[in-house]
DNA sequence: CGTCTTTGACCCGCGC
DNA sequence: GCGCGGGTCAAAGACG
């Protein structure tokens, strides 16, 4: 561990920071959630949850919460200055930057690595994380930077170029960050939204290419990236970059569209939500086979492929464990 | 024909 | 100043 992290102690680092928290039904202990499960989860349910990732249970237990550079850590991505997770200023970001750098060096860090044994006994208990950052980006999304021909026109934009990074800066607390750690065959994961892949990129120390994927919808700007940790290829890293400004789609684009979900519970969500709380809650939505209120999505499951009906397998956490993880950070956490 | 993916080039920030 | 790496653009092609 780098001094730096010592200085930028995580327990008051809250992940839901710039949501509100009314937001998260689960968040709600009275919520009547459609997850709530019979009995409470029994301690095993809980350690089910592979303890080399960063889980729910790092996430929430104690207040001991992921932020960006502990998830970096944990599944051996880089992660730029930006996608540190803290609430912090200008100069606090410049310390987590060095810890974004650290973190990337640190795959032949021994105490590190030792965590890094990533549990093939579990395949079927999802191990998920997630972390949050204010970010800019609208200046890349909405002003986004015009392609210009290299050549001698191309000059006198310096001026422009200092303008771009004051409002970048200013810009730089607001973009909210969600990064997902889930363990999936399939790399894009389905979450009812369109996206447009517009670009991938080899992730340098990795063999897995990373995609850049922008919401389709226009005036929204979301973007997220997906890559697989090189440690555990079967995990794949989704980080949601900003907030979506519509309602899921309605109609989706074949080969099961939103299948991974049910319909009704997105459409409520949703309308509750529209944005990136809602797709956080997206992320743990049951599928057909744990939902309870399930008979839509196991029609949509119907149009899945094999491949794809594994991967959903695969993404159904223990939901009663996973609210009452929510709900233990949400006692500690809020005042 | 519209939508989406692929992919090489380009831009930019950062460290050395 | 230079090189590297991450992020983005946009033309071309694939696909339904």
């Amino acid at each position: 561990m780098s001094s730096d992290e010592k200085n930028n102690p995580q327990h008051d680092y809250d992940p839901f920071q710039g949501f509100n928290r009314s937001t998260f039904p689960f968040f709600d202990e009275n919520y009547p959630s459609i997850y709530n499960r019979a009995a409470a989860p029994t301690p095993a349910a809980i350690q089910a949850f592979d303890p080399s990732y960063m889980s729910f249970t790092d996430c929430f237990n104690g207040g001991s919460i992921i932020d960006y550079n502990s998830f970096s850590r944990v599944v051996d991505v880089s992660c730029s200055s930006s996608d540190v997770v803290s609430h912090m200023d200008d100069s606090t970001a410049t310390n987590t930057k060095k810890i974004g750098v650290s973190a990337e060096n640190s795959v032949g860090d021994d105490n590190h690595n030792q965590n890094h044994n990533i549990s093939e006994e579990n395949p079927s208990t999802p191990n998920y994380s997630v972390s949050c950052s204010s970010k800019e980006d609208e200046d890349s999304s909405n002003g986004k930077k015009e392609k210009k021909p290299k050549g001698p026109e191309d000059h006198g934009d310096d001026r422009s170029k200092k303008v771009n990074k004051a409002t970048k800066k200013e810009k730089e607390k607001k973009e909210p960050r969600f990064a997902f750690l889930t363990k999936s065959e399939i790399d894009n994961l389905e979450d009812g939204y369109r996206w447009r892949k517009y670009g991938q990129k080899a992730v340098k120390n990795s063999p897995y290419p990373r995609s850049y994927y922008r919401c389709t919808s226009p005036k929204c700007g979301v973007k997220k990236r997906v890559e697989r940790s090189f440690q555990d290829p079967s995990v794949v890293i989704t980080t949601y970059e900003g907030k979506h400004n519509h309602h899921i789609p309605t109609t989706l684009r074949g080969h099961g569209g939103a299948g991974m979900f049910s319909p009704s519970i997105m459409s409520s969500s949703a309308s509750m939500v529209p944005g990136l709380p809602h797709e956080f809650l997206s992320h743990f939505l049951p599928s057909s086979s744990n939902n309870p209120a399930g008979n839509t999505s196991s029609m949509h499951c119907q149009t899945l492929s094999p491949h794809q009906q594994q991967q959903q397998q695969l993404q159904v956490p223990d939901y009663g464990s996973l609210q009452d993880l929510v709900s233990s950070f949400s006692r500690n956490q809020v005042p």
